[in-house]
DNA sequence: AAGCAGATCAACCGCAAAGTT
DNA sequence: TAACTTTGCGGTTGATCTGCT
């Protein structure tokens, strides 16, 4: 493959954009959309390159992008979801309205990062959770603990465990591995419980799990109480995701069937966790077991 | 007031995936 | 199906800002 010329070369203006250049580029784009980004700075009469084009565009002319700084909850949920994603910015935007991957993976590097870094949270330790092959255990925290299993078979087995003061439970992920290739994702714990608690926490899980009946999920939630659009709901249910919400509890457990679940050859696989915005502050994770297959749903 | 260092963020670069011919 | 083009993504850079000495 050639590699078209650098803009430089081609006599393109390089760096910061000017407020003409902005305007030119908002009325033509307003008048004739963006078809073909390569094409587009020619016709609209702009020394600069498509790619130029379509960044300016994309990160700082669109008119639905939200500008100023972020709030208490976007940063939480960036956390969330780098703790699940990665650093798969875009992933991470089209769950936040109205910012971008190139304006959130600033965030991060500048302020979450070492946010992050205080609380003793890395990435590297969520990613162990998902890792190929593995079996994942999902915990489900309210009044009571519940927790469920995927296994090696896409068997998903809801199992719960005795009820737990509610103290000890809170609204953010937590993960570890346990040693033998399995993960286990913790009970829920608020950033600033520290590390002794979490242990306690682990060490209930893992003594109390028992088998509950299938009756303990409903398998019936209504899109409207998430904050997915029409379109997201509809590609997540194309490709095979099951919406489950335990009938006693708040907790929803989104799930892929495997056979439509990502897996890139030997690398870790990814899960989402989201806040759901209906009023009552709780959280639905989908957790993903990896597998050979071939392409993570987006959506 | 000047100089410096660290923080911030817009923009660029290179690569890969997706789309087209 | 191969060759080529376009688009999108994540990493990185560098200009500017801010706060400190």
């Amino acid at each position: 493959m050639v590699r078209a010329p650098c803009c430089e070369k081609m006599g393109l203006k390089k760096g910061p954009w000017t407020p003409e250049e902005d305007q030119i580029l908002i009325s033509y784009i307003q008048k004739y959309g963006h078809g073909n980004w390569r094409a587009l700075p020619k016709q609209a009469g702009l020394l600069r390159c498509g790619k130029s084009c379509r960044l300016r565009w994309t990160n700082y002319l669109r008119p639905d992008i939200k500008r100023g700084n972020f709030s208490q909850e976007e940063e939480d949920t960036i956390i969330q979801l780098h703790e699940m994603l990665g650093n798969r910015w875009s992933a991470i935007a089209s769950r936040l309205p109205g910012r971008t991957d190139n304006e959130i993976k600033n965030v991060w590097h500048t302020h979450l990062k070492k946010k992050l870094k205080n609380h003793h949270q890395t990435p590297q330790e969520s990613k162990r959770r998902l890792k190929k092959g593995t079996t994942v255990v999902v915990a489900a925290v309210d009044d009571g603990i519940n927790k469920s299993e995927v296994d090696q078979n896409d068997n998903f087995t809801p199992v719960t465990s005795p009820q737990q003061s509610s103290s000890e439970v809170s609204t953010v992920t937590d993960s570890a591995s346990d040693g033998n290739g399995n993960s286990v994702i913790k009970q829920e714990h608020e950033q600033e419980q520290d590390q002794d608690q979490e242990q306690v926490s682990m060490n209930f899980l893992d003594q109390y799990i028992a088998e509950i009946d299938e009756s303990f999920w409903s398998e019936e939630i209504s899109i409207e109480n998430t904050n997915f659009g029409q379109e997201e709901s509809d590609k997540f249910q194309q490709n095979g995701g099951m919406m489950m919400t335990a009938n006693d509890t708040k907790e929803v457990l989104m799930q892929f069937p495997c056979s439509n679940m990502a897996a890139a050859n030997n690398e870790d696989v990814d899960g989402y966790t989201t806040k759901l915005d209906d009023g009552m502050d709780f959280w639905y994770d989908i957790f993903i077991r990896a597998d050979d297959l071939p392409e993570l749903p987006e959506f």
